[in-house]
DNA sequence: ACCCGTGGTTTACAGCGTAAGTCTGTCTCC
DNA sequence: GGAGACAGACTTACGCTGTAAACCACGGGT
């Protein structure tokens, strides 16, 4: 005798029966794969195998799944080191691991974070809908139990949040960059030569075009690290207890 | 006598003819009043006293749009101070000064910044179409001919930009939040309490609580030119000639 | 007189988000 | 067993979007 199922709504089809929370978690899939322009209600529920309509009675509108994908997002984002690593200790140790973690979160989705990014910077964080108020609580008490008074806490909280938030804009964009397949148009080649003139012009720019090579040069992860590690001496220089 | 016009093609409408850089300003000033969503072709178009394809002489499609919008802002990012003050003399006045520049167009049309942040992070800058070649080309050779490597000045580029990227983020959409009419729905009063539970839970919150009104403090011009400082002086210390 | 480029309009269409109605199978209580 | 009730899907329909394509008006140039 099989084991009894909770639903037996099952139409056989073997088909997880739909939830808010597995339309998000396609959502997200979807977005991962296809970008965020591609995210159509009836693309979605295709993929679902499902009608548009039916996505309708989870979510509230195509504004709001995207609100669930961006707040699903957030939710990723650990607040504690695990205890066992000594991390939570010293007050570096914690920074340093919750920067690693939302880094983790923006650099799996790399087409979702800048939405996260502009719909939900620090400044938003305590509006309703709250997404993300225990990242919030655990900053400050973390640091104020460290010996940071309070108004300390808070601004340290601000330039950690635009630090994190520039650094990671500029990786995920870079990273996409790298990536992207080369945009051929593979249109009929009516196609004037227009992109002759948008071509570097060296005479113009001749630093840009000797360094070009330089500036493209994907040195994110290490820079990251060593910006990281200049916020917090800069930290400790500013509020030296 | 009054004055010729160069122009005898005036249908007596006091309607300037359509271009390319009128559409462009008006998309501009449409954003600023009705935010980026509301922005349509016909809406716009209706705005310009014209039909919706009129605008396709000029301008091709939306995506096309949207991208000279953010052209022309980013153009309007001055390149260098005026001689007259001295801040080119030292690459920390001319730092100040551009960071300054861009903190201007960002704050003049908060609504237009987060697409630029998020279409134009310096990453793709040098990708066609090259929008701000001529920023990036002052900012290098500014830097190495006050004296630094060229791999430090395309570091400190990354630096520079990200930090601006992050901080007029976080400020603008700071600014929209406390500018921002707060939104009552006006509906029916069908509408179930929905966002009690949303409201902020200060047993689970207390530090968030209790410092709430200090986490929507606007500091973001005291602590702009604080940071600001901060990053110069620590790119001092970390390129100590 | 003709033509043709310039700068617009008109018409048309596919695809979008979504309001509203409808079907269908299961659960519950008598 | 029968009767609602009801949840969870599908169906239809509407208004709005971006935009392709065809169509005019008209002001010189030859």
């Amino acid at each position: 005798m099989p084991r009894e199922r909770e639903s037996a709504a099952e139409p056989a089809g073997g088909r997880r029966p739909l939830s808010r929370e597995l339309i998000v978690r396609e959502a997200i899939a979807f977005i991962d794969d296809e970008g965020i322009t591609a995210l159509t209600m009836r693309a979605l529920a295709g993929r679902l195998g499902v009608e548009a309509m039916s996505l309708y009675r989870y979510v509230n509108g195509r504004e709001d799944l995207l609100e669930a994908v961006v707040g699903s997002l957030v939710e990723r984002i650990e607040v504690a080191p695990p205890d066992d690593e000594g991390l939570a200790a010293n007050w570096h140790g914690y920074l340093q691991w919750l920067a690693h973690s939302v880094r983790d979160v923006a650099l799996q989705h790399p087409a979702i974070f800048p939405l996260v990014a502009t719909r939900h910077p620090a400044a938003t964080w305590l509006r309703p809908p709250l997404r993300s108020v225990r990242i919030v609580e655990q900053f400050l008490t973390t640091l104020i139990q460290h010996g940071f008074r309070e108004e300390q806490a808070v601004e340290i909280y601000r330039v950690f949040t635009s630090f994190l938030l520039g650094q990671l804009l500029l990786e995920v964009a870079a990273r996409g960059e790298s990536t992207a397949p080369v945009q051929v148009p593979l249109d009929e080649g009516d196609a004037d030569v227009p992109n002759r003139d948008e071509e570097l012009d060296i005479a113009r720019f001749p630093t840009v075009a000797r360094l070009r090579s330089l500036l493209s040069e994907d040195h994110s992860q290490a820079e990251f690290e060593r910006s990281l590690e200049a916020l917090l001496d800069r930290l400790d220089l500013l509020f030296a207890q």
